[in-house]
DNA sequence: ATGGTCGTGGGACGA
């Protein structure tokens, strides 16, 4: 089972590019961040044409996620378990396919939190500690489970271009590198960088000429539990989404690539 | 040194 991670940067905005690369790359199942409009506006219709079950937890203007599969799911959770949140950040579901066993998959997009120190801080914080509290809960019911999104979090200096330039930022402080590997110590494998034989970014700035220069930053991650790290057999980053000079005309790239996995 | 980019919505704000 091919799942996989993209935040869009608003799926309205992006769709002819999402869809080129839903046709192309075919995930069974998908999470999407970013998608900035409430769950009436997702243009459920054009990924139910590429045969998707579509489940939004949407947001008008910021945030807002959704999970798309080809297989049947259940049991589908919007918001992190037992955290008040206003923003739209986390869907999750258990995927139940014909032919393969049940993975629980969950599609997160952590708060930036900058500037940093401050309460946008504090909330990036206090998110990540409601995340390991939930990872921590599936943990115990030895479930296969994969955690994916933008979880803004630059796990070590070989995710960003100039480490020395970023220490100060919110997605590259050490409390955010702590609390993300308070999640991984939980027994939870970081899967892309066991599978890439190079460092690899994720994301883009739109910025000073970003992707040109290759000045790109590792934040698009996914955890897996043991039993679905045990399945685990390929994984990737699109990187090629990014080019703003290929693929459809009719929209520019997101700032992220899809990151992907593929669990037996 | 400064401004440089997107998306939303129709002005700032978030990223």
């Amino acid at each position: 089972m091919k799942i996989a991670s993209w935040n869009v940067n608003s799926v309205g905005a992006r769709l002819p590019r999402v869809l080129d690369w839903f046709s192309e790359a075919r995930p069974d199942v998908c999470v999407l961040q970013e998608i900035k409009c409430v769950d009436e506006k997702f243009p459920a219709e054009a990924f139910e044409d590429l045969g998707y079950d579509v489940h939004v937890h949407g947001q008008k203007t910021y945030n807002g996620v959704a999970l798309l599969s080809r297989h049947p799911v259940e049991d589908v959770r919007r918001g992190l378990p037992e955290y008040e949140d206003e923003h739209s950040r986390y869907i999750e579901a258990l995927i139940v396919p014909e032919d393969a066993a049940p993975l629980r998959v969950g599609g997160l997009y952590l708060p930036n939190g900058n500037p940093a120190p401050g309460p946008k801080y504090d909330y990036k914080l206090a998110w990540m500690e409601a995340l390991e509290a939930h990872a921590k809960r599936l943990l115990a019911t030895e479930e296969a489970f994969a955690l994916g999104g933008d979880y803004n979090v630059i796990p070590n200096e070989s995710g960003v271009y100039d480490p020395s330039r970023w220490l100060g930022d919110a997605l590259f402080r050490i409390e955010s590198r702590q609390a993300y590997r308070r999640i991984l110590n939980l027994g939870l494998t970081d899967a892309l960088p066991q599978l890439m034989g190079e460092p690899y970014y994720t994301f883009w700035d739109y910025q000073r000429g970003a992707w040109d220069k290759n000045n790109g930053l590792r934040i698009d991650h996914w955890l897996l539990s043991p039993q679905a790290a045990d399945r685990l057999e390929a994984g990737g980053v699109d990187a090629g989404v990014r080019d703003p000079n290929t693929g459809s005309p009719e929209a520019k790239p997101s700032d992220h690539v899809p990151v992907w996995v593929e669990i037996a």
